[in-house]
RNA sequence: GGCGCGGUAGCUCAGGUGGUUAGAGCGUUGGAUUCAUAACCCAAAGGUCGGGGGUUCAACUCCCCCCCGCGCUACCA
């Protein structure tokens, strides 16, 4: 942190993309530990927002439309609800979750996209792009399929051939066709509207590396660097696209904000939307944690152009230059807003050894989580703290899920609290008893439990919820620790005086893990609270040796946690695998159709069914065989790049579908007159082609 | 290829600005205990800190080289 006085705080998690739905992966990432840091701003009394929203624009989510066979609108519609469902069932305190499409989210970003356009900071560019002219749409790259030049591959895409990994441009690749229609793409000319982020290096430079040198996590700050020094380039801000907000310039019909221009915007759409919201009393998408009631509809610029407000980024890896290098320097252009002050990216959360993909069907989505563990949001929340990704990639596996739950919050912490709640059932009715002399360990354990609040703050300022995790846990380990030492049910039959004041010690103990939970357990801490019949209390109040007064009566204890059984969890691996493999099959790669022919370009080749006669490797090469095939017109050599498939014995003998009249081709020295078809399944493996039944070498297909 | 971030006990991970016997939780082993969801509490075993050089009185911590993993490489959200 800068030596900045800060006032209040403005504390944004990224927001969702509402093409599908959103894994625990994402939660490790940036929710959580937003949440939690947010919570405990509030709780030490700190002026604070903490706006999401769904991010809803962009080429993917026309995309996903047609794939649904429906409209974009349904979708976002869709995924937002089930999202902001999620979010809520795990007690992410937003003041407002709120949605890129509302008007207000329009609104806000074509006026800071005139603002950067009036004040000259935009270019003019005209370039030409692939066009669809059957879709009528231009083509991202990435809609874009073709050969790779590099290697050869006949299915890499327009940024990158996944085959040989090469990075490549829709230009380079040959014979490219659209992914939507299957045909050819043209060459057409757009102009669009670029942001140049070379002229903000020396901002930038100043900004980041020199400023945040100390502060900023090594892996944010590297990222940083490395886009930096590498040089920026201008960066077109607008698409041609129909799904978006509108470029509100008049030469810029079918043009539309680049999602990433209007997204990062959201958070600022989104406090707008807060503050009227509140101010009007009627609440649609806020739900504010404050009182905002005083406020007025135009403070929301206090939370994003006062220099006393802390911004702060919560956000996964894969968002760091949009949220470090594009969206600060649209907000340093506009010479209106603040830039943050700290963005805590994490790395991602792996899955049981593999990378969390939904569209792998790898992933354990919050939905289904919620689902299946309903009672539950508080265990999740625990198992994804104890092991964020702040360093580096991190593993979730079930097995970790279960002795987190099982080992930790069951044995530890609800052990604990259960122990202290039913001595003081057994021998005092559940009426907090009085706090007499105080040994040694008594003065020991206060003096301990009262520096554990520090502790815990001072992490979770640092962003370090590991760490704070872990000491919150410790606290419980401290409560148990003075009931093991201090035995409190051997002294119930000659010292009720000392009993009473190591119960009080005990429950006091409970009472500040009500505070301190709450943060990151926010469900437990209000069990807690209801146990103990306390109310709610800021951090302060934490650690006070004095937190509950002798003569409460404590209420009913339910079991904070419960074990987690083995089948459960085996259930929950079995169903990842079953998912995994519907998802595979589900996901025939559906090569899109080729470019329309004639029914005479289909005429004019000559299938027949042929018969191998003979098989061997050839040398010096793993590809291919060389093959003697009798095509009923003649015996002739065919050079087929199959060896990776099959031995010459698997085809000896075999019929087989063999086009005849392909110009012949000198391959490794050998005439190759033909090519034998094979179907190539979706993992690469090759199937030939033969007839159900024997026919006479030289029959044709057609 | 270039750049960035990582590679620390069986597992998951901590280890500002180099300095006494390298840490935590889980797991393992042993002990103690019975208030508690056979939980808690105590103790022990367990690491040539990816490999190799170098700087230094001293390096997990700084520099160089190599190996491995992940990410970025700029119209994939």
């Amino acid at each position: 942190m800068s030596t900045k006085q800060y006032n209040r705080y403005t504390v944004t998690a990224a927001l969702p993309y509402a093409n599908g739905p959103k894994h625990i992966g994402h939660l490790a990432g940036a929710y959580i530990p937003a949440d939690v840091y947010v919570r405990y701003l509030r709780l030490t009394g700190k002026d604070v927002i903490f706006v999401c929203g769904s991010d809803e624009h962009g080429t993917a989510i026309p995309n996903q439309a047609l794939k649904e066979n429906t409209t974009p609108k349904a979708i976002i519609d869709k995924y937002d609800a089930l999202i902001r469902d999620c979010f809520d069932k795990l007690g992410m305190s937003f003041d407002i979750y709120h949605r890129t499409s509302e008007t207000i989210h329009h609104q806000t970003s074509q006026e800071i996209f005139l603002s950067l356009y009036n004040k000259g900071l935009l270019t003019e560019e005209v370039s030409e792009q692939y066009f669809d002219a059957e879709a009528k749409v231009f083509l991202a790259d990435r809609y874009i399929v073709g050969i790779c030049p590099k290697c050869g591959h006949t299915n890499a895409f327009g940024d990158q051939c996944e085959k040989c990994g090469s990075t490549l441009s829709p230009r380079e690749l040959i014979n490219p066709r659209s992914t939507l229609s299957g045909k050819a793409p043209i060459l057409k000319e757009t102009k669009h509207w670029y942001l140049p982020l070379e002229k903000y290096e020396p901002w930038l430079r100043d900004w980041i590396l020199k400023s945040h040198q100390q502060d900023w996590k090594p892996n944010v700050y590297g990222q940083c660097k490395s886009w930096i020094e590498a040089g920026l380039q201008p960066r077109a801000m607008t698409r041609d696209l129909d799904w978006g907000i509108k470029v509100p310039l008049p030469d810029a019909e079918g043009k539309v904000l680049y999602v990433w221009f209007d997204a990062p915007i959201g958070y600022i759409s989104a406090t707008r939307a807060l503050f009227e919201e509140t101010t009007s009393g009627k609440l649609k998408y806020a739900t504010p944690r404050s009182n905002f009631s005083i406020a007025q509809k135009e403070d929301w610029k206090k939370y994003w152009q006062a220099e006393d407000t802390r911004l702060i980024h919560f956000i996964g890896k894969d968002n760091i230059v949009f949220h470090c290098i594009i969206f600060p320097v649209m907000l340093h252009a506009t010479g209106e807003f603040i830039v943050p002050d700290n963005v805590p990216a994490n790395e991602f959360m792996n899955l049981e050894g593999d990378k969390m993909s939904t569209s792998r069907g790898w992933s354990i989505e919050m939905h289904e989580y919620l689902a299946d563990f309903p009672d539950k949001p508080d265990v999740l929340r625990y198992a994804l703290l104890t092991n964020l990704p702040e360093a580096k990639d991190s593993e979730f596996t079930w097995k970790d899920f279960q002795a987190k739950n099982n080992n930790e919050l069951v044995a530890i912490l609800g052990n604990f609290v259960n122990r202290a709640v039913v001595l003081t059932q057994k021998y005092f009715e559940g009426v907090l008893p009085n706090r007499k002399a105080l040994s040694e360990v008594d003065v020991k354990v206060l003096a301990e439990l009262k520096q554990y609040p520090v502790l815990i703050g001072g992490s979770v300022e640092a962003f370090r919820f590991r760490e704070a995790t872990a000491n919150l846990m410790d606290l419980a380990r401290v409560g148990n620790k003075y009931l093991a030492e201090t035995e409190p049910w051997k002294l119930a039959k000659s010292d009720m005086d000392r009993v009473g004041t190591i119960l009080n010690i005990a429950l006091q103990i409970a009472g500040t893990l009500a505070i301190v939970s709450e943060p990151f357990l926010p469900f437990t801490s209000r069990k807690l609270k209801e146990m103990l019949s306390v109310g709610e209390m800021n951090w302060n109040d934490a650690g006070n040796p004095d937190l509950l007064s002798a003569g409460t009566k404590l209420q009913e204890a339910p079991l904070l946690f419960e074990k987690i059984e083995d089948g459960v969890i085996d259930q929950q691996i079995k169903k990842l695998m079953d998912t995994k493999r519907a998802v595979e099959l589900a996901q025939q790669p559906v090569e899109p159709a080729k470019a329309e022919i004639s029914f005479d370009d289909f005429s004019r080749m000559d299938i027949r069914i042929g018969k191998i006669l003979k098989a061997e490797r050839v040398e010096k090469s793993k590809k291919l065989l060389k093959l003697q095939v009798d095509t009923g017109i003649d015996v002739r050599t065919v050079m087929s790049g199959i060896a990776e498939h099959f031995t010459p014995e698997d085809v000896l003998g075999k019929e087989v579908t063999i086009l005849v009249n392909l110009a012949s081709r000198k391959i490794m020295g050998v005439e190759s007159q033909g090519m034998i078809l094979m179907a190539s399944d979706k993992d690469g493996s090759l199937k030939l082609l033969s007839p159900t039944n024997e026919v006479a070498p030289g029959a044709k297909v057609s």
